[in-house]
DNA sequence: ATAGATACACACTTTAGGGTAAGTACTTGT
DNA sequence: ACAAGTACTTACCCTAAAGTGTGTATCTAT
């Protein structure tokens, strides 16, 4: 799944980085354009990957496994398949998934205060953050 | 600097997901490679450019510039240059940009945590990070 | 027998981010 | 006269992430 190029001067600096900066370590698990959103909807709890398809319209099939499959890799999610047919399976937040959530938090009421001072898009309100 | 193409799928999910996900559009902003290293260093405080490339070693100059560029635009660091030559330009975190402290240490400690559980790279201590 | 549902897998293309390398402006020091 | 320092700028290339499209296995319902 998206072969990597050994040796290649952007990823000498992503592993240099990553053990220097926790932000960058953070980045690397999290981040990406989809991790986020997928997290965000995990927090509300449990989801099967159709309910997860239907939560994110944007999102491409591909993206969504490639992503969950990454997620569970680096231990942030945990899958759960029941041997029926059709398929059943559900994704649930790890407990180092669950950590997570006052990183979430701490963006949310970050870029909540943010779009409001710079008059941006219309400010979503906390409250819609899953509790 | 970096054009980027109009009304490609990429963006238009790009749009939709910073209205509609709040950590969407933390990343947009502090995303990168760069940019959380760079918020790191200013966290400590204002630093001339100079310094900052000797900060950070494995930074290319257009990188380091670039993406102060897009934090000043984004209003989370301030520009203050001195009319003289040699050039003497200071970047500072605005109020916005302090506010990103919590994000950032919320994420440090997640990294920190994360490390030691997965016996990966020797965890740095959470005393190095900026008070 | 055929369609539908579910959770993927795989090959192929596009795009944006990052890297490389070189040049600019303006003054001070030798 | 020329090198050095500072803060950039510009042009070009390469790679990884993201998007597109199609295919698969297995059972149930009609």
């Amino acid at each position: 799944m998206t072969a990597i190029k050994e040796s290649s001067t952007i990823q000498e600096n992503k592993l240099y980085n990553r053990s220097e900066c926790p932000v960058i370590y953070v980045m690397d698990k999290i981040g990406g354009y989809w991790k986020p959103v997928i997290l965000f909807h995990l927090l509300k709890g449990g989801k099967r990957y159709n309910e997860l398809r239907k939560l994110i319209p944007t999102i491409t099939e591909k993206m969504l496994i490639q992503n969950l499959k990454q997620l569970e890799a680096d231990g942030i999610v945990r899958r759960e398949a029941k041997a029926v047919v059709p398929p059943y399976v559900t994704y649930y937040l790890t407990t180092a998934g669950e950590g997570l959530r006052p990183v979430l938090y701490a963006m949310a009421s970050w870029a909540l205060e943010d779009q409001q001072n710079t008059k941006g898009a219309p400010a979503k309100q906390l409250k819609d953050f899953p509790a």
